[in-house]
DNA sequence: TTTT
DNA sequence: TTTT
């Protein structure tokens, strides 16, 4: 991917929900992830404890997306590199809205799994190879995720992601979503 | 400053504009910077290069704003370090809207100004000292500014921002807007 | 802390063994800690898995040390941010060496601590107030530690560390480090 | 390239001098980078302004060696993304050594380059296709070099280097390095 | 909506 | 010397 400055985001949280998967028609998986990350301090005046939490709206796609799907729940403590990606979108009311999220390059798990030990594996976005998805590529993720992490080139097109700007909810891409996915 | 966690936003982009400056009542500087940040490719149909912007809105408080006013302009290229923070607001048409911003902690001019020599210098946010922008410090930061770089403790409150969540306007925050700033 | 460029070094790994945590004359706490990060691949030949593990030497001063020391041990996993420092020490051979170092500034545990259930709190690097760190100091850490983080103000001296450049062992600083040390 | 934890090195600043590139037998281009930043602050005592450069030891393999070695300059200013990697060696003395390094990953240009307008382009490691550099890589990257910038893929393996550990210069690698490069 |  |  070719760039001019930076636009880079790294993410210590924890999930809100369990990941939302949905498949384009093209058989693309996108997740939708909620991260949250929190500070804490101390009231000046009454010295009180006080929170703040941030939440994190993130997007991962293709086989990170379905990596989400598999591995992660509610709660599961992340790590997570991306980029930040702004889209325009038109509410049911006609209003246009902004969607700031984050577009998800690498993502490790950092809790442990059911039998899986202490640690997580890492997954960085990679450049579909086209549909290999299916099944042998399932199969090898299913034994391979929480010890391991896979290497994918990156897009030769920048936005991993659908391309028009305008729908009515930005958790549901347009019908001819699929035809802008880059492969 | 407290955390669960870890938000961390790195820009190396350019200004779209000079930033804006406000001051709070209070007398607290507020910058607005809108950061350019592109990627290029080439279309895997076409072959044609292509390239898309995203404009990053960023914010900068006291100290740094007052930085950001003094020596930014339209063009300039620049380092930002931040967090990411997403407030609601209410436009006029009693719609309530997110925006998503980049509270800047780190700032480093990339570009060499004008009698500025090679490099650019490094700003972070700091603890305030109270009220001491007033005068000494815009001297001191007249010479220093383009060579060298400052040091602040951050806020004992996460929030370097007004608290509230809702007005009309996401650049021009409520009237009590300074008593909630946390200092 | 002034800067002229960025100088980062993020990590997240494993402990290979419980810091070691040394004093100075001062009563400086120092914290050494060996942090590992792995990668794993499949050779390109043989398509045997294989992994390679690189050995980070972290070091942290005064509150982080002790926060280390206490929070800490062989196995933890943690996030590490601070910057590269490459120091220069004679052996007892007499022989030059240089030695490249992660000066940690901010330290957050990855791992559930017994009793702290799943989560772990952040550390920054702060400006020392001066010797609150015997008692009290160390009474709010030991119940505030799991669940909370502190923040503290950067130095105003960028080394947060000796500054003699020349002893026989990289652990052990010459006698009169703590003259040196930027409080 | 999969991995287990984060190794990650940001790094802004000046280039001590004019990239050194150096061709495998394998015509595996590899150029050494010696990058410095500094932090400049005010003596506690003396009030006088002080400054601590660091030089950071960077490494990067193929086509971003190429490049660097085409557009990079002493003076230039950049900025790099990589990992820490430690390599032992041993000098004419007989002495055992060990060096850090940066191994670079993304590399973008901060300052204009003559002709090249405002920006610089970045440039990230990629998988080798297979000896491509030798003519029509290099026309491609003069013409696009400073205003655009390249994806490639990362090794499959995550040593983009000579795995050898052992030799007698840290910058000359054994003579069968090349049987050692990853592709 | 998470986590402590 | 860690972790999976």
């Amino acid at each position: 991917m070719a760039s001019r400055g930076i636009n880079k985001v790294i993410l210590i949280g924890n999930l809100g929900a369990k990941p939302e998967i949905r498949y384009t028609q093209n058989n693309t998986a996108i997740a939708n992830l909620s991260i949250a990350t929190s500070e804490t301090w101390k009231d000046k005046q009454t010295g009180e404890p006080r929170e703040q939490t941030e939440w994190h709206r993130c997007v991962a796609y293709r086989r990170l997306a379905e990596i989400a799907g598999e591995y992660l729940d509610k709660g599961s403590k992340v790590y997570v590199e991306g980029r930040l990606q702004t889209r325009k979108w038109q509410g049911q009311d006609g209003v246009e809205r902004y969607t700031t999220e984050v577009v998800i390059n690498d993502l490790q798990m950092l809790d442990g799994r059911p039998g899986g030990g202490q640690g997580g594996g890492g997954f960085q976005s990679q450049q579909s190879g086209g549909g290999q998805y299916g099944q042998g590529g399932g199969q090898q993720r299913q034994q391979a995720a929480p010890q391991q992490s896979y290497n994918q080139a990156p897009q030769q097109r920048p936005a991993q992601q659908p391309q028009q700007q305008q729908n009515n909810d930005p958790f549901i891409p347009d019908q001819d979503f699929d035809d802008d996915i880059p492969f």
